[in-house]
DNA sequence: AATTAGCACTCTGTATGTTTAAGTGCTAAT
DNA sequence: ATTAGCACTTAAACATACAGAGTGCTAATT
């Protein structure tokens, strides 16, 4: 059937036909409401296009060719590719609005007076889970770039100092650490009063007032030729543990999957422990968010053999939260099946990730 | 058969006679190796008792009578109830000792420097996972009655304070709140530096320093008449997130469950999605895990229809951690099936929780 | 009196064959 | 260019047969 293959060659991005595109869209709809193959009758019958049965199959054989759907076997109707939906949430989709009322219950859940980011960050996760009815993932940032406001260290006992990062726009970090020589509290006091005092008339990060310290230490000898720079500035030199793999449990937050499960296509045995299995490993998450976070645009991850292949079968859709004033950058994203309700879930992805970039 | 039900109404925790203890351990540990009920004949090859399968059959059905293990069908072996498993843990199994390997291991990973109190828990639920093979879960403990080390009180923008609790062990709590009136931030100072004046000196608790404050309002009117005893105080009052419910995101961490899922009882579908449930819904195991804080010993709750039936057909061995110190209580457990390799697990919880208990 | 060999019986799981329903691709007619 | 019609393919549902595991009971044995 050569005359098959060039037809289909044809079917690019750019060019399908209005028939086609109203063809696929039917079957991407189509199976968001049956999860099971979609087969020509269906279409014949409920797409606008006034078409027999066999028109449509001829037509659904070409965007087979060209990797837009396929048979899972050879009596069955089609089912989307990762390439289909990806077309269909690129050219066909048309998202809904975000309710009022979500958009409420967002601002509620999200006002809590609680400024510690662990906090907020996990409320996040929990609440896209709750909204999407998939699992919601979110990626702390990188807060060594963030903006300080006040700094405090604490003697816990002999050779051991608790370093409090207070960041300007309230979130907190803690980081205990050990120095080699005893310090007493009211050394320590002083020199968090010099850091202080630098932050007030500076206003700078964390990255910045270690290279002001370095300058200043010439001037003021007395505080800053001890031990303290060195060691205590290397210790909470790499707060917020991004950057380090190792520990990479504090910069993930996974929401609830529960709901998750139900879908169809977490029937089988198999299946539902590849979704968990995908789920617990943060590092692929994290890897995937990652991307997201450097970028400035909204992501969507479809996972296939080919392509993402750490989340094969599953899709991520993703937002960077960025805080201008702070210079924060962070991700969230939702975790569903292919199927997944794209039109519902892109804007509440979006609102949330508006939403989070102005409070932290 | 009256006579069998004469006989079997003997059977109750004392008298089982050693010959049927045997074949109730042969039953239990048969069934931890394979899984799958377990006949006479297995019984028969495989206990040091020198018994024709028709005699083991004999009293099987004894056994059954008296509710120690079933017959998922007419023609097939036997499992344990609930009540079977209990005796088996409380008079047949002989504990594993924990391996020095695994010592090491508990103690490298949990002597990290990071004193944050959620890094440690949230590191204990994963060691417990990996070393179980199971889910390990940690609650939290109420900081409330915990000795203070210092409190630091510190001016985010108008009228939102940020309070810094940093306690005897070196665990730090956030809270930021708003109150009626702005305070500038000597004046906050001033008032942190007071407090901390006191806990040098009485070396107290949060809710001890709340009532000597009380006390001394009246010789120290300038400081303490003001509104931050009002406001401040009864926003810091309640630290911890564990007393309210509500936030009981805060007070549970739990491990991977990855392995979990790979153990045949989770083969239906069914089943692991009540596995996934049940460990999603956090309420359940803080009850659970409650019980054990407030107790003074190691757990055992084994879930059946008729007890503990939130977790039914799975298990939770829990066990306290206390820091005679600081008055610290909280629990730890590992979540596995009923057929958990229970000799092996609870030296684990055990060294856990003790080790946990010296740390914190 | 306790134990056991033997046997009929029950139930599950697997293999096998049959039927039904859904959906296709192709050809010939419109 | 479109469609009606048809032969073909496959999965799923159902029925049947059968082997295997394990039981309870009875009668024989120790």
């Amino acid at each position: 059937m050569k005359n098959l293959e060039e037809k289909a060659e044809k079917f690019n991005y750019s060019d399908l036909n209005e028939r086609s595109r109203e063809i696929l869209l039917g079957i991407v709809e189509g199976y968001f409401g049956t999860a099971s193959p979609v087969g020509s009758k269906f279409i014949a019958e409920n797409s606008k296009l006034n078409l027999s049965s066999a028109s449509i199959r001829n037509i659904m054989a070409l965007l087979e060719e060209a990797g837009y759907i396929f048979q899972p076997h050879f009596s069955a109707g089609r089912i989307p590719t990762a390439k289909g939906y990806k077309f269909y949430v690129d050219s066909l989709m048309k998202t809904e609005k975000i309710s009022l009322k979500e958009k409420e219950n967002i601002e509620i859940r999200l006002s809590s007076s609680n400024r510690d980011l662990n906090g907020i960050l996990n409320q996040v996760s929990i609440l896209l889970s709750d909204l999407s009815h998939y699992a919601g993932v979110v990626l702390a940032p990188d807060m060594s770039e963030a903006n300080l406001l006040h700094i405090e260290f604490i003697r816990i006992k002999e050779k051991n100092i608790l370093a409090i990062i207070v960041f300007a726009n309230g979130i907190t970090e803690n980081k205990s650490f050990y120095i080699t020589k005893d310090i007493k509290q009211n050394e320590l006091t002083r020199y968090s009063n010099k850091l202080n005092e630098i932050i007030e008339r500076k206003n700078c990060s964390l990255d910045d007032l270690k290279e002001i310290i370095t300058e200043e230490m010439h001037s003021d000898k007395e505080i800053f030729s001890s031990i303290l720079n060195k060691e205590i500035f290397s210790s909470i030199g790499n707060v917020s543990g991004y950057r380090d793999y190792e520990h990479y449990d504090n910069c993930l937050y996974v929401g609830p999957e529960g709901d998750l499960i139900e879908e169809p296509e977490f029937s089988n045995n198999e299946q539902i422990k590849f979704l968990i299995k995908t789920i617990s490993d943060k590092k692929n998450i994290i890897k995937l968010l990652g991307h997201t976070k450097n970028s400035k645009t909204k992501q969507i991850f479809i996972g296939s053999e080919e392509e993402w292949s750490e989340i094969s079968g599953l899709s991520l859709i993703t937002a960077p939260y960025i805080s201008e004033a702070n210079m924060l950058r962070g991700s969230i994203g939702i975790i569903g099946p292919l199927r997944m309700n794209y039109s519902h879930v892109i804007p509440i992805i979006d609102f949330v990730s508006e939403f989070l970039s102005g409070i932290i």
